[in-house]
RNA sequence: GCCGGCGUGGCGGAAUUGGUAGACGCAGCGGAUUCAAAAUCCGCCGCUGGAAACAGUGUGUCGGUUCGAGUCCGACCGCCGGCACCA
């Protein structure tokens, strides 16, 4: 064994040994319990990102612990390729987005192999590739016939400018990103998948997984399931209805007027008469489509001049234009009741509208309106004979009046709208549609499928190539082809399965998907809590529809992650601007107690600005590149402080001292297991000869096996782990004793040592259970076994407090009864000291854990 | 704005079911080794008072429940993620 750790040649031959033994092919056993890890995808950028590195080694950790537990594990990976990324390097490179793509391909799967990551290589995709996309076109092409699958008109970001659509991510404050100019609200139509269809279910089948609460929550709340009145106003001098939505009909006595969206036919026929009007809905037209954005602007009307009966009590109200209600959402109508509403209250309270209260609040009195609505429930007042109802019977009563008179009905609304699948891009897989002559959609036969995205392109800044390249659009005879593109997420909604059979060129999915599939643990951050996942649930039930999988959902397990953070550095620049240093060409000063005072460029000793904490981004030059901390330190230590820093699901602050840190105690591992190699042979290790010394050891050695599991198997806290086996080293390296019972305890020790962090630093770990004298590697070793029989002690200490207060440590035997405890606590001489001249109240005894001594 | 989180020493974090706050690591300070330095090893390390024993205080702020609260409840402040065309 070399003396010196020398992560180099260890991380060469370690992976060398795996490459050549082929260790990560995964080859399906029915007879073997089987464990399928999953990190989402990359979006191929250019290179890894640390957020990149941590998600793959969480991936990894759990992927070879669970091998060592004797499961059948695969753990794949691949490239979600489409995405506008390319589009842009395109347009500022002048190289076509295949090849863009390819090549950031290639660097990043180096980068990945040389973190030692255990994937089946041989499962590898990228979603740009024709044989993954073909098999999204002839799904969708099912889904066509199915009647799953329909068009309609929606709204899209319209640079007037660029002439193109832009992504929400391209409108800066309502402006177009590239041309400064005003967005504007366009419609056009677009293809969706009805996902409402599978809102029940999406939100019945949330139980039937095992993710993260905060994750549920957010998807239960973003479906949206409510239980309302859909009900109608006629319109006062004319035959047409006004239909709206609400989940408060105990309020409609209060309804003082309704909103329309601008787009509503009741709004565009009286703008035909109404010139101010008329600009005024071109107004609202204006800005950007983002819910946030929507919500945040300010709240804007305008009177149609038109009047609505209310079904009831038959008074007028006036219809409002109002630039927050949309068209696509509901009815795009709403009726309005201020007093009980508050974005009701404040346009209401802006256009001096009646505010009219008719829910009492908890005192049984008219609620104080004058700072704000009141929303919550209460018995009804000033409506009529329903007065004096609390809510669920008003509810119920104003719904039944409704529904006997013909004007309304109980509905289940959902927040959860279609999924819009139609992209305006180039860079995804081509919509499998054509049109006949007269412009009527035919879906595409499997003899005309796969249609391929064309390579050879010039991609500008206005609008799709694909609408200007006639040999790819232009079927003959009238004929053509559709131009728009999928979302990136149909691609991301069903990669987990195709890489179950990645290999077969006849059909999208085959038996094998059912041996893997669900995905145990589905790793990733926690950003995509929403979209993707509620898309590929969505997705997962589609195929399960079609008899492409069995089962209902497609993530057992969730692990959501954190982001990557990093201290920023600045300085303010003339034009007012500020220039961002990474932190690795910055000095830190700091003050006695190690607190940061200042910090200054290393290059020119000037002062910099410290900038805070931010998450590693290109904007702020914070990002450390995992690349220089690899080819410094090795695989392995950017791996183990990746896994001790913090938490999984915490946000982790990058620190470079801290990586030296994790260096320090790979090295400390590596002379401890030499040092021990060099004292000799250990004996048979005889349970029944040691002495307390050993036994403390073996008793450690036994907590730290036992801990480590259930931290990484269960709780998926590997820092924890990582510090128990930190203090199992530390322990051993205290323990001097070179008998022959002492060093077959201390190789128990070293042994799980490096069992336990096998899984988290691979490629050391090889060499060290060579070292150890053993002849199959590491990966093939199983996890090693508790044995409770160390784990018993003989005394344990025992916290004594006065009035919750703490007065003393007491050692008790293991098993000692209560009233012995108790005699003892009372007896020490800090606790006499803080119960004299005071009566025992009351004495309460937390067995193995403390004693509580109220007295007054 | 709406939905979901988070907030503990100088720093990253630990405390798993309401039971000893600060494990483990980083930084810092002191010492050993060295001609010297690096590396390594040993010790100290929340704050205040004290020579020490020990006492007081302390988990974003304010209040509550409890014998006992970092943990549960209520209100507030700050930060982060998502908001349907970034992925």
């Amino acid at each position: 064994m070399d003396a010196q750790y020398n992560p180099q040649a260890i991380e060469n031959a370690a992976q060398q040994y795996w490459n050549e033994h082929q260790s990560f092919k995964a080859v399906e056993d029915a007879t073997r319990e089987k464990f399928y890890c999953l990190s989402m995808f990359p979006y191929p950028s250019g290179k890894l990102h640390m957020g990149h590195v941590r998600n793959y080694t969480i991936g990894d950790v759990v992927t070879r612990f669970q091998r060592m537990q004797g499961k059948n594990v695969l753990q794949p990976m691949g490239w979600d390729a489409f995405g506008m990324p390319a589009e842009n390097a395109a347009i500022k490179n002048r190289v076509p987005p295949g090849e863009w793509t390819y090549a950031n391909i290639d660097y990043m799967r180096g980068q990945l192999k040389a973190l030692g990551f255990a994937y089946d290589w041989d499962r590898e995709f990228a979603t740009c590739d024709i044989d993954y996309y073909r098999w999204e076109q002839w799904f969708f092409a099912k889904l066509v016939e199915k009647g799953v699958v329909y068009k309609k008109m929606s709204t899209v970001n319209w640079d007037p400018v660029d002439q193109t659509v832009l992504a929400n991510e391209q409108v800066i404050d309502g402006r177009g990103w590239r041309s400064g100019a005003r967005v504007e609200r366009k419609e056009i139509p677009l293809w969706f998948l009805k996902i409402t269809d599978y809102a029940d279910e999406l939100l019945a089948d949330l139980d039937k997984v095992e993710w993260p609460e905060q994750v549920k929550t957010m998807q239960r709340n973003w479906i949206g399931r409510s239980r309302g009145v859909e009900l109608a106003f006629d319109v006062a001098g004319s035959d047409e209805r006004l239909d709206v939505y609400t989940t408060r009909p105990d309020t409609l006595f209060g309804v003082t007027y309704v909103a329309v969206a601008a787009g509503h036919p009741l709004a565009r026929r009286a703008a035909e008469s109404d010139p101010a009007l008329a600009d005024f809905l071109v107004e609202c037209q204006q800005g950007g489509n983002s819910e946030a954005e929507l919500a945040t602007m300010e709240k804007r009307g305008r009177d149609t001049g038109l009047r609505a009966i209310h079904p009831l009590t038959g008074d007028e109200v006036p219809i409002f234009v109002a630039n927050f209600v949309l068209m696509e959402y509901g009815t795009g109508a709403v009726m309005a009741v201020p007093a009980h509403d508050q974005r009701d209250w404040e346009f209401a309270t802006k256009y001096q509208l009646p505010i009219t209260p008719v829910i009492a609040d908890a005192d049984g009195g008219v609620p104080d309106l004058s700072a704000g609505a009141f929303v919550e429930h209460g018995q009804l007042i000033h409506s009529g004979e329903f007065d004096g109802l609390a809510f669920e019977a008003a509810f119920d009563a104003i719904a039944g009046r409704l529904e006997s008179l013909g004007r309304g009905k109980l509905k289940i609304n959902f927040r959860l709208r279609d999924w819009g699948v139609a992209r305006q891009r180039y860079w995804g897989a081509p919509i499998p549609v054509k049109y006949d002559p007269e412009g009527q959609t035919v879906p595409l036969t499997d003899e005309e499928l796969p249609v391929a995205l064309p390579q050879e392109i010039e991609v500008d800044a206005s609008g799709s190539p694909l609408k200007k390249m006639p040999e790819f659009y232009d079927l003959g005879d009238g004929w053509t082809r559709e131009t728009d593109t999928f979302d990136t997420f149909m691609e991301s909604s069903w990669y987990y399965a195709r890489f179950c059979c990645a290999d077969n060129p006849e059909a999208m999915l085959d038996e094998r998907a059912n041996y893997w599939l669900p995905v145990d643990l589905y790793i990733g951050g926690i950003e995509h809590a929403i979209l993707h996942l509620l898309y590929a649930r969505f997705f997962h039930k589609l195929m399960r529809d079609e008899g492409l999988v069995n089962g209902d959902e497609p993530f057992q397990r969730l692990l959501t992650q954190g982001m990557v953070i990093a201290e920023t550095f600045y300085r303010e620049e003339a034009n007012g601007g500020k220039e961002w240093f990474n932190p690795a060409d910055v000095e830190v000063e700091r003050d006695e107690k190690g607190r940061p005072t200042s910090a200054t460029l290393a290059s020119d000793g000037q002062p910099v600005q410290m900038g805070g904490i931010e998450k590693m981004s290109k904007s702020k030059n914070n990002g450390v590149d995992p690349q220089a901390m690899i080819d410094r330190f090795g695989a392995d230590t950017v791996r183990l402080f990746m896994m001790f820093a913090a938490p999984p699901e915490q946000s982790l602050e990058w620190s470079d001292s801290g990586v030296e840190g994790a260096h320090r105690f790979l090295k400390r591992l590596w002379k401890l297991v030499a040092d021990h190699t060099e004292a000799g042979s250990p004996a048979a290790l005889d349970v029944a000869a040691l002495d307390d010394v050993q036994k403390d050891l073996r008793r450690k050695t036994h907590e730290t096996i036992a801990k480590a599991g259930d931290d990484i198997g269960r709780r998926t806290t590997f820092n924890t782990a990582i510090a128990a086996v930190m203090e199992l080293t530390n322990a051993l390296a205290r323990f001097e004793d070179t008998s022959p019972q002492g060093l077959a305890v201390a190789r128990e020790a070293i042994e799980a040592c490096v069992l336990l962090l096998a899984p988290i630093t691979p490629h050391a770990c090889h060499a060290l259970w060579q070292t150890l004298g053993h002849e199959s590697p590491v990966i093939d070793a199983d996890w090693p076994t508790v044995d409770e029989s160390a784990l018993v002690k003989a005394s344990i200490e025992l916290a004594v407090q006065v009035n919750g207060k703490l007065r003393a440590r007491l050692d008790v035997p293991a098993n000692a009864d209560k009233a012995a405890i108790e005699q003892q606590a009372m007896a020490a001489e800090n606790v006499q000291r803080h119960i004299e001249g005071k009566s025992i109240r009351k004495v309460i005894v937390v067995p193995g854990k403390l004693v509580n001594i109220v007295a007054n």
